[in-house]
DNA sequence: GTGAAAGCGCTAACAG
DNA sequence: CTGTTAGCGCTTTCAC
């Protein structure tokens, strides 16, 4: 009887700790389907480098034997762990729901999974967390952070990645066209007649905010529209309402918010002052977010493709882990359009219609 | 010169592939501390099990190297990767929103980070989802799952697992008092003097449904209310709507609906009808979620404790992790309260106050 | 208390 | 095309 070369002892029966199940390896399989342990893995991993036949038997054997790679294993000679990370400021936030579905779903498709980093508008705890999370995953999408650029850019160095609206110089990132939302919520506002409108401002941190405050001033005098400017506030229902307080400083009929959060609260604190929205005050918004029609009157608003901009940065962010140039090319811009509903009206009288 | 006892070899310079640096090892720090690589890693991973002294010294030397315990190499062998999934049924429903934000903070205080399954509203996607992240985790929070009971509990056999709001036999749980929450709910209403009232119901497959309901039903007696029910209906605004034609069946002048946009979207479909709510209807909700209050008038609803039933959850899963029995005790429960607002008057006459 | 050695399960050269 | 052989970085007996 010939000595077998470097035989593995069988398994022994003891179950892993906690009394679960082992589940069987590629040796279990290779075992099995009588075949070296390289050729099991090269059939899951490779496939093409092993023979029709061969690579059928294993298969056979496998899906009897119950087998399926172990991600952790495959993941520590090649990095390749099938997730990606997916960073948002606050997931609190209705805003990032739709973003987060639709990043979830590209990546379902892909056969990765998605490890969420809730920053809870903590720059701390938001480094902490990706800090955490950086060595699992394979790449990251940062759909909203609390981080500095040169933060950004140095955890950029240790995983590829893409960034959701905002614009990181030398990373790859997908952004809304800010610009011509803003045009058709300034022409929608000209267009019923209004000649001011206050902006009222978000985070200062915010990228989108800054683009969008200087669309608006860019655009405003082709329109004949004066405008001014509030804030910053943070961009929830809460500071909508503190803003509100502000609003009187130049009395414009019309305002155009950060986004919707701002936007509502804005609406309930005029609402709650005596003023009637939209006769005294018309109201626009950004993101169309849930609650955005909720509200009375519904509010009128700048929508974003949420859920393909999600989508669209986790394919690049595949992409470039497939193996596409790092960091490439201008930002993919994704397009706006003006959801109207009832929050604005010409000034001084009513809008018919949509209430 | 001594032959050294199987000299690792110095790691080529060669970055790893992507040209990102590849991290210092357990044996740079060894080496550059003058110990063994085992006391190394005892020093990080078993603590006390090694001189002061020394792993003052090693600690020091990995700070300075910038040495990061790689946890997909700690994984291999333990099995501990520091990540738990959280399962929803759907990302886009803001209830969920706060449950995540209290989970995810549960986790990070734990040193680990989450991953998240989107079972966007199907079984099969969840169960793909789940059986990808299945190998990465230690552990699994069920907050909401289209999965059945058996295939939950088949997954529990692989992994420890807590489950939210629902009772699987035999399963760690989290619930919320939806009976206490319900006789609140009941006795506003009783107290209002409404003298019958319906239910809404929302997802056969719910179990909070099934609880809620009974809850009403069983209550109802003693505070002299005539109970009904229709339904069920998907848990969304839009179900609201449609059940808002079926309202005219037995015509009670009080609803208390399956959750917040069912109850939402109630309103809105009676309104549309011409009702006046609270006046002809009053309306009560489940979760006081995002959205409660902003529409009008505010919704009177039972508010469940989200944040901290993902916290919760998270608790006792790491409890688990931590040895804790694997499978112990009656579930946690925890309190509800009943939020007033206007969506809730007398029968025929407005309720002042809140609105 | 510390060192040596044997893996965890899989992949990746390198030979045949 | 398939088998053999080293590891990936860390943990964990087992000796000393």
């Amino acid at each position: 009887m010939p000595p077998e070369s470097a035989p593995r002892p069988e398994p022994s029966p003891t179950p892993a700790p906690g009394g679960r199940p082992r589940p069987p390896t590629i040796y279990d399989v290779a075992r099995a389907a009588g075949v070296a342990p390289s050729t099991v893995s090269r059939t899951f991993s490779r496939p093409g480098r092993v023979s029709a036949g061969t690579a059928e038997r294993i298969r056979a054997v496998a899906a009897e034997l119950g087998y399926r790679t172990n991600p952790l294993a495959r993941a520590l000679p090649t990095g390749r762990t099938s997730v990606i990370a997916l960073v948002v400021s606050d997931i609190t936030n209705p805003f990032y729901a739709e973003i987060i579905r639709g990043a979830q779903s590209a990546v379902n498709e892909a056969g990765y999974v998605v490890l969420l980093v809730d920053a809870q508008e903590s720059d701390r705890l938001e480094r902490e967390a990706l800090e955490r999370a950086l060595p699992v995953v394979e790449g990251v999408v940062l759909a909203g952070s609390r981080m500095s650029d040169s933060a950004i850019r140095m955890t950029a160095k240790q995983r590829p990645m893409v960034v959701l609206n905002r614009d990181v110089a030398d990373l790859p990132s997908v952004l809304t066209d800010n610009v011509h939302g803003m045009r058709l919520a300034a022409g929608h506002l000209a267009g019923l007649g209004h000649r001011s409108v206050t902006y009222v401002a978000g985070p200062e941190a915010s990228w989108a905010d800054g683009t969008r405050w200087r669309a608006l001033r860019d655009t405003a005098g082709g329109l004949g529209l004066r405008v001014h400017r509030i804030g910053p506030y943070p961009p929830t229902v809460a500071g909508g309402t503190a803003a509100a307080r502000d609003l009187g400083r130049y009395g414009d009929p019309a305002v155009i918010a950060y986004n919707d959060q701002l936007a509502i609260g804005l609406m309930r604190g005029a609402q709650a002052a005596g003023l009637r929205v939209p006769q005294d005050l018309s109201v626009v918004g950004f993101d169309n977010v849930f609650g955005a029609e909720l509200v009375t009157p519904g509010l009128t608003t700048v929508a974003a493709p949420l859920r393909a901009q999600g989508r669209t940065a986790v394919r690049n962010l595949l992409a470039m882990l497939a193996g596409a140039r790092p960091y490439g090319g201008p930002p993919a811009v994704l397009p706006s359009r003006l959801v109207l509903r009832g929050s604005t009206a010409r000034p001084g009288r009513p809008r018919p219609g949509t209430g």
